[in-house]
DNA sequence: CCCATACATGATCACATATTCATATGTGCA
DNA sequence: TGCACATATGAATATGTGATCATGTATGGG
């Protein structure tokens, strides 16, 4: 039982990867390319983000492989890396419903 | 199935949920808290930290639920404060030894 | 009541970081 | 090649935040 304490290098990844996700511009980010790779611009314009900084939280959120870019002509799809991210996302989603925690 | 698109409260919420978790210092106390409640001056001991930043730490911890706090004589017993918590950050613990992702 | 213990709070500061503006790179088409 | 479209990058800035120092509050023993 009772998981293991994880490592200062596990910590340092946890830590890194919860700071990404911890920002509201990326979650939503995030979740709008849940479903479906999404295109940047088609990204920017569905959350009325400008171009600009939703490249920028890209490119965080591709540095921690929480997102995978894939080119198509002149667009550049980005869909979440693996269903690690996109399970854990979704079954924080449901988390925020059950629990009433708030302040 | 595709989870709904989370609302704009639902974003802040898991936003700053994921922020307070995405710091090394309060991963390390969290946990540190996970199998059974420590007092805030064991908490500084074990993981080397003083009082003071343990307890902005916790302050933080507590106001987004994340762990309860509950008095004994002169100490302060910290725990996580459900099983929603506990049960997500066994899971991130395992993932990441589960998944090689790392730049 | 006084004191030591255990924890919390407030002010401050150095540093990180989200956003914007300007500009660069890359892609396909005429 | 020249041009428009799509995305990326770099600099600058304002705001946020983790850590520290000093101090405050609460609890229990003598």
């Amino acid at each position: 039982m009772s998981g293991p304490v994880p490592s200062q290098h596990e910590i340092t990844i946890l830590a890194e990867t919860f700071r990404l996700l911890g920002d509201p511009t990326r979650l939503r980010i995030l979740f709008h390319c849940l479903d479906a790779p999404k295109p940047v611009g088609d990204i920017a314009e569905s959350l009325d983000l400008s171009q600009t900084l939703v490249s920028h939280h890209l490119r965080l959120l591709r540095g921690a492989r929480l997102v995978r870019a894939e080119r198509q002509a002149r667009q550049v799809f980005y869909q979440l890396s693996d269903r690690h991210v996109s399970d854990m996302l979704k079954d924080m989603a449901s988390h925020i419903n059950e629990d009433p925690a708030e302040d």
